[in-house]
DNA sequence: TTGACATGATACCATAAGGTTTCATATATA
DNA sequence: TATATATGAAACCTTATGGTATCATGTCAA
């Protein structure tokens, strides 16, 4: 699949910010939006985008929806930076091997 | 975060593919435009941006612009992905903070 | 069933972003 | 010097994006 959906809902920083609460634990919706300055529709959105980058996975509790980090996603994007490992440490690349393997 | 700049810069595919060609090699603003099917003023754009995202760095030669990959700025993004080291591997975390430190 | 709760979805708005055209400026070179 | 070359920059257009408000749908609980 193309990373671009994942690097575009990249691009936001509510987006991230969002990835970050993410990591910690998982989130409905409206728990999302409390830590935000804006509509709950607002911060659907950017789920929504953050979805479409495979960057989280969504599963319906009740009538509640429970967002969570997907590491897939963030590993397309990880993954890109490949490309540029002739740039890198010699270590570093093998690193990036080693996760790329473990996660694939 | 000045992050930020970069995460918008990588956002286009247009400016991804940028990178990769100067990962390959220097190229002046004429040369990278020679590649797309969009005026050089476009072209011109999106390496400002790239330069805003301290992806690229630009020295005068002539009267031409030499544009070059920036590491630092790829290291950036790359750093943020620290943050989800939990959803990855620990020894593999451990090394990744290591080379970190040795990259500064 | 009824009402409250959590989300889905649509219309609408202002600004950012990607692109073009046009013209100005700086530098090689004949 | 005169001219071609390489870039800088501004004005303008169209679409994407982030946000709002509003209403519809599905689910829990009394």
């Amino acid at each position: 699949m193309t990373a671009q959906a994942a690097f575009r809902a990249l691009a936001d920083p509510t987006r991230r910010d969002i990835l970050m609460m993410l990591a910690h634990q998982d989130m409905t919706i409206a728990e999302v939006a409390e830590n935000f300055d804006m509509t709950r529709a607002a911060v659907k959105k950017h789920l929504s985008v953050l979805s479409d980058g495979n960057l989280i996975t969504v599963r319906p509790e009740g009538r509640a929806r429970i967002n969570t980090l997907n590491p897939q996603g963030l590993k397309q994007v990880f993954d890109w930076f490949g490309y540029f490992d002739a740039f890198w440490d010699d270590r570093l690349s093998r690193l990036k091997a080693s996760i790329e393997k473990d996660m694939q």
